[in-house]
DNA sequence: ATCAGAGTGCTTTTT
DNA sequence: GCACTCTGAT
């Protein structure tokens, strides 16, 4: 057991504790995925349990993978038995398996929120109401706020005090028939499914013994179907959490910060191990980030400390707008990546509409860079409408797959077809007449059997409808044998959808092509890697693949951007927080003291992933729906205490535009690659050390200038020189890389 | 059936 | 400023 040597002796308790409930409160950066990984590797490798016998439940797939890759390198060898998972992927896996056992067909498909989206406005259409009065996204939101709260759409009805809530209930109710006629679950779904599973005795002693160890990382986060599903899974009580009240960020989303809170009322009899040391920042970096949370008045007080003592102060650029922002994001990654070649940088936004600006001045600049989230790949139009005709072949009940490509590509099925098909779904329907028939028979495919069956349609629809079923059933043929990607590709082909984008030959089509292309070389790359991977395993991944798992630019690129909320649990050397102005950050809808609280969670968080280099940028005012509005540096900011923060030195490339010559945009001069990198803090300390007052200096930058004041600082020195061309400037020796002149 | 153009409402954060 | 929907022309 050597390697529990390298851990602390809190790490180490923590990996020990095997048997009994065990609850870890981990800060920020205090190695607790390290400890996950070395407790599922010690269960192993001490013969307490077999791979097998070991849940582990993360946050994203990517935190999956990671824990997982860990704990073979640490175990020397690839534990493919043991459950490493999201909840989400835990939950389809097990109702994979379980399906009849609360009355669901094992062909279940999952609907992303396109789909959810879907659903909710043909439901809304149904009912003849005006989606402006009854939003779709305000229905979906409290769709699934109500099933956080395990609540049934009878009870939302029951409790509904207004007139539009009690349309929402019944939109609800439209939702939930419409999910249950196509056979299709929801995110909200898999977790309450699997709960009403669990609530069999005989399934749970059953996984009891399957499942002898269990741990839920960024249990802080987990709402109240996890925690009931945590609760069954746990029944041996062999429970191990790990959280951070301080991280908790997803309270909108129904978590519940109780459940880590309420952890010991729980278990009464519960170990408590707090990991304080921080393994990731620097002290200047942790003091800013623990000042800033500490304005929460709700909290425990806890202290990070590490012993990386010192460290870069963390610099704040205020720009006039959201563009020059960005100009100077560009510049100061420049700077950091000329400093270190292979340095990562992580650009944080609140909201994903940010990233657009940001991204722009980047490419100008032509430097690569990855967006994690926003627009996916598998939120394309053409991957959509291939994943479609796939869903559509394994459940042929599923209505949004159905709809999305029974005209794509234009077949002559147009809305006279549709709305017969929808009518004669409202009716009883016979037996079933085909091998195609779903046991419901209300699906839109089923009704479109009947339809033809009956002759109910005119001549040229007929005909266009029977077409399509014959393909699908050619699809259906064709997909009985080869690989995923083979069958991606036979069914692209059959469809006519290659062929439509290429007879379309626009630059649209030959991206859609390429990406239909990219699609299938992924479906190989995963056939590969898990040989036995079904299609419907295939496509159930695809649905639950979430923002950070998925993003697009080359995973290499050492610019990554995203929302704070997709960083939770990354760390970067140097992180960029963009935009921390009031309205944006704190966001304008969180009004109510709780939800002030939560973005300053965020805040922390955003904080909290940087490891040597710490940088924060705001505006004096910013486009919004496309009007200028005035902003203000953000409360954040100026809880920081101002000894751990400084302005940034930086030269703005001058006016975007020429004053009176609209259109002569200018790129960002060329004086900036001339700029000399800065300096980690493992850099020389020395720097700086033969300057002193009157002494006549070269920087790369600023050109001749002389010394005018020296001010010792922890383990730097700021040294204040006045330039010939450009003025006085205060300046950190140890990054300013200066020459005697 | 499909396209282009006009009009509209909206942006938190995500499994 | 954009993505989405609706409308009217072909």
């Amino acid at each position: 057991m050597e390697a529990l040597d390298s851990l602390n002796p809190e790490q180490r308790g923590a990996v020990l504790h095997t048997e009994g409930p065990l609850l870890i409160l981990a800060g920020a950066g205090s190695g607790k995925t390290r400890v996950i990984a070395h407790r599922i590797a010690y269960l192993i490798r001490s013969g307490k349990a077999s791979p097998g016998q070991i849940l582990a439940v993360t946050f994203t797939n990517k935190a999956a993978g990671e824990m997982r890759a860990r704990v073979s390198g640490l175990v020397g060898a690839d534990c493919p038995a043991a459950w490493i998972s999201t909840f989400h992927s835990l939950c389809a896996r097990l109702l994979r398996r379980e399906a009849p056992a609360v009355g669901l067909s094992r062909d279940f498909v999952i609907y992303d929120s396109a789909d959810q989206l879907g659903v909710v406005k043909r439901a809304l259409q149904a009912m003849r109401l005006d989606d402006r009065i009854v939003q779709p996204r305000a229905v979906l939101s409290a769709i699934s706020h109500a099933k956080n709260r395990m609540e049934s759409a009878a009870d939302m009805a029951a409790r509904a005090w207004s007139y539009r809530e009690e349309q929402i209930a019944k939109v609800f109710t439209a939702y939930e028939t419409a999910l249950s006629e196509a056979s299709a679950l929801d995110f909200d779904d898999l977790l309450l499914r699997t709960v009403q599973l669990f609530a069999q005795q005989a399934v749970r002693e059953r996984y009891a013994s399957r499942f002898r160890y269990v741990m839920v990382d960024e249990y802080q986060d987990t709402n109240r179907p996890q925690y009931e599903l945590t609760r069954h899974l746990a029944a041996h009580r062999n429970l191990a959490v790990v959280g951070d009240p301080d991280q908790s960020i997803y309270k909108w989303r129904g978590a519940d910060l109780r459940n880590l809170l309420d952890f010991e009322t729980d278990f009464p009899d519960a170990v408590i191990v707090r990991l304080e040391r921080n393994y990731r920042s620097t002290q200047v970096i942790l003091d800013a980030a623990s000042a800033v949370i500490a304005c929460n008045t709700r909290r425990h007080e806890k202290r990070l400390w590490t012993e990386r003592l010192g460290g870069a102060r963390i610099v704040h650029h205020h720009a006039p707008d959201e563009l020059a922002e960005a100009d100077f994001i560009t510049w100061q990654i420049g700077q950091a990546l000329r400093e270190d070649a292979s340095a990562l940088v992580g650009v944080l936004y609140r909201m994903n509409s940010q990233s657009r600006a940001i991204e722009e001045s980047l490419m100008r600049e032509r430097l690569p860079y990855r967006v994690v989230g926003g627009v996916r790949f598998y939120e394309r139009k053409e991957v959509k409408d291939a994943l479609a005709y796939l869903r559509l072949l394994v459940n042929p009940d599923d209505d949004v797959s159905f709809l999305r490509i029974v005209n794509t590509p234009p077949r002559g099925i147009g809305k006279q077809v549709l709305s017969a098909l929808e009518a004669a779904r409202a009716r009883p329907v016979g037996a079933a007449s085909s091998l195609f028939e779903a046991p419901g028979g209300r699906s839109l495919w089923s009704a479109a059997l009947h339809l033809l069956q009956e002759r109910a349609l005119p001549g040229r629809p007929a005909a266009a409808l029977e077409r399509f079923i014959v393909m699908m059933e050619q699809i259906r043929v064709a997909a009985a044998q080869g690989t995923i990607s083979e069958i991606v590709g036979k069914t692209l082909a059959i469809s006519g959808y290659l062929d439509h984008l290429r007879d379309a030959d626009s630059e649209e089509a030959e991206s859609r092509l390429a990406n239909l292309m990219e699609f299938v070389s992924a479906a190989r790359e995963r056939e590969l890697n898990e040989p036995e991977l079904s299609l419907r395993a295939f496509i159930d991944q695809l649905a639950l693949l979430s923002e950070t798992d998925e993003g697009s630019g080359p995973e290499t690129s050492q610019v990554w951007l995203m929302t704070m909320h997709a960083a939770k649990g990354l760390e970067f050397p140097v992180v960029i927080v963009a935009g921390v102005v009031e309205g944006v950050f704190p966001h304008v809808h969180a009004d109510e003291p709780e939800e002030l609280e939560e973005e300053r969670r965020l805040c922390y968080v955003a904080m909290t992933r940087a490891q040597h280099a710490l940088v924060v940028t705001s505006t004096e005012r910013r486009r919004v729906f496309g009007e200028y509005q005035a902003t203000s540096p953000s409360r954040f900011l100026a809880e920081i205490p101002a000894d751990l923060i400084e302005p940034a030195i930086y030269a703005p490339p001058g006016r975007r535009w020429a004053p009176g010559r609209p259109g002569s945009a200018r790129r960002p001069s060329r004086v900036r690659e001339a700029v000399e990198p800065y300096a980690y803090e493992d850099e020389d300390q020395s720097a700086g050390a033969g300057v002193r007052k009157g002494v006549r200096v070269r920087h790369a930058q600023f050109g001749l200038g002389t010394v005018v004041d020296v001010e010792p600082l922890d383990n730097d020195t700021t040294l204040t020189i006045d330039f010939v061309r450009v003025g006085t400037k205060k300046i950190r020796a140890r990054f300013a890389h200066l020459e005697p002149a």
